[in-house]
DNA sequence: TCTTAGATTTAGAATTAATCTAATTAAAAC
DNA sequence: GTTTTAATTAGATTAATTCTAAATCTAAGA
């Protein structure tokens, strides 16, 4: 169903490219628009677009919260072990399992994380004293 | 630091392809060893064992918890979406980001994981009645 | 073997993301 | 406009994980 919440959530999460939690999605929505949404709805709206293939849920080893990808075209993230920054990446290639490999399960979505250090961070460790 | 709780948690992990999350871990070392160890050891020890290098911590989209992976050698999981099973997959080949894709991360490590729906929860979706 | 300093364990409290509940409000069908 | 159905919401609830501070162990030196 149509409605200013919902409106407000996928506008915010249109050509997103930050992976925002639900309370970032929530804080944004609140700050422009001047609080037409709850965070109950955030997480409402958000678990219905999963259902509907509009957005892809991220749990990411390290990071406490739910992160939320509207680029649900095959891609991996590149995740900053330090500052949390998380990356698209499109691989030029796919990475399927062979048959043989995969033991009776039907395959139907996949995840591909990789776990590193972002420019800036890698700048920090080297130069810890110019913070 | 060698302790019999550390012990416990090593031992259980050894060799177990279940991909347990801390709590199960610590419910099967209590049934076991009758009371040796505390929750918050657990964590502690597997917290340690992370930072070693000696398990590997997974975040699955979709279940709620951790779960730890004693088995560090590169790897991938197939995930059922129904019953929340995980089991370990050998890729016969190696995923990495050409060069020009890495956007200056510093990659350290990757996580590959495959969702769908495990033999036993097919069937189940085919013949619901069978329950 | 005894002592002791430092590390480990622990119960329970605290934190907090996410879910649930039940009442209010809004949407759309007619 | 009325009615029916779905959506929104504040606040309570749940539960994984972390934190705290006190008690207990470990291991190495005397």
């Amino acid at each position: 169903m149509k409605t200013p919440q919902r409106n407000s959530v996928l506008n915010y999460l249109k050509n997103n490219t930050s992976h925002p939690t639900a309370r970032e999605i929530y804080d944004a929505i609140s700050k422009k628009d001047d609080g037409v949404v709850s965070l109950a709805t955030v997480y409402n709206t958000l678990s219905l677009m999963k259902k509907k293939g509009l957005v892809r849920e991220l749990a990411i080893t390290d990071l406490d919260y739910k992160r939320y990808d509207p680029n649900v075209s095959p891609h991996a993230h590149l995740i900053c072990g330090d500052c949390g920054k998380i990356v698209d990446v499109r691989l030029p290639f796919t990475v399927e399992i062979p048959e043989e490999q995969k033991q009776g399960f039907d395959i139907r979505a996949g995840d591909i994380h990789f776990y590193g250090l972002c420019p800036a961070c890698r700048n920090k460790e080297k130069n810890p004293a110019a913070q």
